[in-house]
DNA sequence: AAAATTAGCTGATGAATGTCATGTTTTAAC
DNA sequence: GTTAAAACATGACATTCATCAGCTAATTTT
């Protein structure tokens, strides 16, 4: 009963005002409290499954989590990141369609809150401001996913593999000595730029002879984050 | 004063029913019409341009329309088509961001209804089934780009190009003689797959070659579409 | 602690595809 | 109708990058 004690409450939860949720008052707050569930996840734990559908929403709580698809030649595709206080499989729920991605922990006692669709959909149709926070997350989203094609369909290995790690940095922030709060595999950093995890190993080395970064088995230090800028040939 | 006879009005709007506008009233509906605008283009002119701020969602009433990137070399990258009933802008719109791509006719007497920002709100507020209407097109757009991204990162030129002529076949129909009903030059397809324009021309001959399609001009006839669903490595 | 698995690394090689050069055809402009 | 411009086409070549093989280091399992 060790994890009973950490089972997190949405009155007291410190996300909620990052969240979609700082939308709601405390009276909705509450509802949600009540009809909510949540879970626990060690690393490489899957917390649902590309194809099937969903009944709900996950909100994270503590950990972070990796949004992907399985493509043509069963590869994973990592098509986005979600930490404390953002949602996953909404998209799903919002369309009506099967999940189009997989959710899986990128850490242990990662925890995760699930409300329940009927809950959700109340909420959209009684709190204008609740519902105007998922039009804005999803059209932010879209936008976001056309950058996205862009890069992938103009933008050489090398300055994806730049771009990415300065994206990791916004979303996952770095600590004083300018490390990036995400630990990745070099597989699944291929898995996000789009090549071969090999290709990544050798560009890391150029970064790292460059004085871009340093790395330490996982841990990534942008040294040098004007000239990873420049090498990833964003203007904006 | 020729153009004002083809003016349209919401109310006989033939593609009313096909389009996010099918969840109003006859109110409603009424109140659309007034407070819109209406545009004439011919093939090539640019519609709204990418970082600039819009203040309404564009309707197609006739003729088609793309919208695209300017990637990292000027390249243009091709995000999505709209034809008769689809609307555009309303990403840029919700998120209250600056345009995200810019949107130019394919094709001459291309004609786009213009609905002000206070009437899409005030409808989204007042109107349930519109909201949710917003909701779904967003959210299935969501999934749809991340089904691009994968492919874009995992697929060679040869299958997205084949995956490109059966999308542009879902998108815009065939006649009975197979023909896609769009007409775009090489270099547009370059810019949807992500390839430069020798490559779509020789690969194009090579289906031609392969008896998967028949090529006269910008007109593409797709003789074989099983074969190319296995060229495209399309599963689902 | 030893064995086994997984992750990280490096070099060699070849295929896919982008680039450049050039010519031809089609379309648009005058 | 002639000229100019754009689009299409093809060959030669260069480059990027994926693949394969083999090896070492780090984890995990037994």
């Amino acid at each position: 009963m060790k994890n009973q004690k950490e089972f997190p409450s949405c009155k007291t939860c410190g996300t909620k005002h990052l969240s979609v949720f700082c939308a709601l008052n405390n009276e909705q707050v509450e509802e949600i409290d009540n009809s909510k569930g949540c879970n626990f996840y060690n690393k490489g734990q899957v917390v649902f499954h590309e194809g099937n559908r969903t009944n709900g929403i996950y909100c994270i709580n503590k950990g972070k989590v990796k949004l992907f698809q399985i493509g043509a030649e069963g590869k994973e595709q990592i098509i986005r990141f979600a930490k404390p206080g953002d949602v996953v499989g909404y998209r799903a729920l919002l369309s009506e369609e099967p999940l189009s991605a997989s959710a899986a922990a990128l850490e242990d006692d990662t925890t995760i809150c699930f409300i329940p669709r009927d809950q959700i959909f109340s909420m959209i149709t009684q709190n204008p401001n609740f519902n105007f926070k998922f039009l804005k997350m999803l059209s932010h989203e879209l936008g976001e996913a056309a950058k996205i094609i862009t890069d992938l369909a103009q933008k050489p290995v090398r300055e994806r593999l730049a771009e990415t790690l300065l994206i990791l940095k916004d979303t996952f922030d770095m600590d004083e000595e300018k490390n990036i709060q995400v630990k990745l595999s070099r597989e699944e950093l291929a898995n996000i730029v789009g090549t071969a995890t090999e290709s990544v190993i050798r560009l890391l080395s150029e970064f790292k002879k460059d004085k871009l970064i340093a790395v330490e088995g996982r841990n990534i230090k942008l040294l040098n984050i004007p000239g990873l800028t420049r090498v990833a040939n964003v203007f904006e």
